[in-house]
DNA sequence: CAAAACGGTGAAAATACGGTGAAATTTTCA
DNA sequence: TGAAAATTTCACCGTATTTTCACCGTTTTG
């Protein structure tokens, strides 16, 4: 079970890292917004433990950016005077909220119940696993399935899938793609997203229906 | 955030009224459906909260009317002995179901729960949608149907039909058309226009007859 | 009433666009 | 470090789309 701690504040991360590895799991830190972006673009994380005040990147905004591409269970620290948006923060995809000063305890109270609360849901069958007709994209681990085979997708591709799917329906010209799920910084030719596309569809096998091209704009997921 | 509350018994209104005013959202109320679809005609609401049985004109009745026109969340109001057609009822966009006697708790879950549902999707696209009688853009998924079935136009097609529509109503030059449309750099023919009016209308069936030629001058969407 | 102006239309010609395979480059990992 | 995998670029090609244009019926004008 993997943890990234991001706050500014030494300190509060110290603190939290020695809770967290009491209770067993590994526990990953970063300093601000932006480079909790990169560690995630990078690594896969269990659970965040997200500040919202910080300097260059708030917690909120690196939330958004993360939730792009990854799906992982996200609580939120944030000072008691601090009022936020619950609802705002709800749409997302916070887990929870702890307000400081917090009892290790309870943050890790918390951590157990989004971790258990996951778990409990993959069993289910529910969260964690999108489904469309034969095709089974299983965020969790990252797998897809094209009627019930497992498709080898290489990183790109999976995040691209997973980007058109949560946005299905939605007409996503190739620069949006390219900011969104190749990042910001990235200043490379329009066509990669046609081959990464074409890529793509060729694993989805009889699904790449579902990947429908919007002439002059670009693409879209649509079931 | 509005709500229309739609039902004929006086007492249900204002239970749902308090709890909607509770909630912070502004309460508005109709008796019947033929008041509902007259209000709705004059004014932007939210959601709609929907009797189905009410004299002078039924909820289900209603909807259909006010779909046509307005593309608003419905929320169906029913005796628990009142058994409906449920795929009916979906396919006319109601959005939920809640059977009498209610919680109020309940139907502000699902009044939370459809208005949600809406913002995200507006987060995530561009738009909304917009309806003149059966004809209905899409601009998130940039879909257009006739009648409900998806028409098939071109690129070039889609911005000439959304930039008459956003321009409904207002006379619009050729050249203005090649200008906006077709961009500032272009140095063509105007009857290149004539040519993609004639197919849009082509494919727009009987609501070709939203797209009117204005002799000497161009032309102009007009519901 | 005739002539001119105008828009609708179909078809042909020109063009833009995306699919594709392969090569070049970068990244990953043993 | 070197081989393998993944990513990115790019040019070619078929086709969907756009544009032009001439012809024709209708409307307007003198």
């Amino acid at each position: 079970m993997k943890v990234l701690i991001v706050d500014d504040e030494e300190m509060i991360r110290d603190v939290l890292k020695r809770y967290v590895e009491f209770e067993g799991f590994e526990a990953y830190e970063a300093e601000d917004g932006m480079e909790a972006v990169r560690l995630c673009k990078e690594n896969d994380y269990d659970v965040l433990l997200m500040d919202v005040m910080m300097p260059r990147l708030d917690g909120f905004s690196a939330v958004k950016e993360i939730k792009k591409t990854k799906d992982i269970p996200v609580i939120m620290l944030s000072a008691r005077s601090e009022e936020y948006d619950k609802l705002f923060a709800f749409e997302l995809g916070v887990d929870d909220y702890v307000t400081k000063p917090f009892s290790p305890k309870e943050v890790m109270a918390r951590i157990n119940a989004v971790t258990k609360r996951r778990s409990a849901a993959q069993d289910a069958g529910v969260g964690g696993v999108l489904k469309f007709e034969g095709l089974t994209i299983d965020q969790t681990g990252r797998n897809v399935y094209v009627d019930g085979e497992k498709a080898s997708l290489t990183p790109k591709e999976y995040e691209l899938l997973f980007y058109l799917v949560r946005n299905k329906g939605i007409a996503l010209t190739r620069e949006k793609l390219l900011y969104d799920v190749w990042g910001f910084d990235f200043y490379g030719d329009d066509r990669t997203v046609d081959t990464h596309i074409k890529m793509l569809r060729g694993n989805l096998k009889e699904y790449r229906k579902f990947i429908v091209t919007l002439r002059g704009l670009g693409y879209k997921f649509e079931v």
